[in-house]
DNA sequence: TTGTTAGTAGATAATAGTTATCAACTAATA
DNA sequence: TATTAGTTGATAACTATTATCTACTAACAA
């Protein structure tokens, strides 16, 4: 967890101006272990600052992902899901209720580079699929 | 590719009516290389089929997924896309213009299972991400 | 500390992709 | 060929996201 102190000065050196709505959302972010869409963080964050718009949550995650600072996981849900960790990891996706949980095994990190005709390829993730603990309990007790 | 009978069969299996937009799209999805979206699989649909609706192809498609008879590539683009191809391989997406290519390699099919607390896996699919032949020789210009 | 300015926030309109609705039609069975 | 459940086409509605524009604020210099 980083502090408030690394954080400015993360911002200092990426050259982009500190607001008090972008230390918000990066630090609900970051505070956060599941993968909030922006509309989720929005209604989170709009408790402390009732003026916050939405339009800048949207806004505001673009900009950190430009900036590499957080990472984007498109997600079959149609909204896209964010993630403060940027470092190479994995997901699992679960196919009933969207849930996102981050994978760290470096086994996966590197993998055989495939042939892909002329791509320039610069990185990777793997998506495994199936159902989170609680629906797969669900879907066990409703199959029987 | 699969003749218009074997087609036909796959869909009776399914106790699925076979309607000729279902299997204009059907057929057309299968002989496209690329991956096309709902929108651009309608435009090449409706030369030869005038009164098909865009409605229509989102919900075939839709019923296609369902059946297991195309599959979805949540694309970083917004757009979904669809593959006829079922079998598991996996996926280099550009990030400049958002093509997606497909690769087989046998040798990403069987990843190490990683530990996902309580999450029951069904499969995984890898996304490399880079640019294609085509953007990088582009951007290999333009920043010269 | 204050003044200046480039860039940002908030409000809201606009857009893109997708899904819902419903009357008219059609594929599959008898 | 008649029946009926399910589908199509047209379009309205909806959801996620982006654009627009004015007032505001962070960053820097004096």
């Amino acid at each position: 967890m980083k502090t408030r102190e690394e954080v400015r000065a993360l911002f200092r050196a990426k050259k982009v101006p500190l607001t008090h709505q972008r230390l918000a959302v990066y630090e609900e972010l970051t505070g956060r272990k599941d993968h909030p869409s922006a509309e989720a963080l929005y209604a989170s964050l709009k408790k402390a600052y009732p003026s916050l718009s939405l339009a800048t949550v949207y806004k505001t995650l673009q900009t950190l992902h430009e900036l590499g600072m957080v990472a984007r996981v498109d997600s079959p849900a149609a909204q896209a899901r964010y993630d403060a960790i940027v470092e190479t990891h994995h997901h699992a996706v679960c196919a009933a209720c969207g849930d996102i949980q981050d994978l760290f095994d470096p086994r996966l990190d590197r993998l055989p580079s495939p042939s892909a005709k002329g791509f320039q390829i610069s990185g990777h993730s793997v998506h495994f699929h199936g159902l989170c603990a609680s629906c797969a309990k669900k879907a066990g007790r409703s199959s029987k």
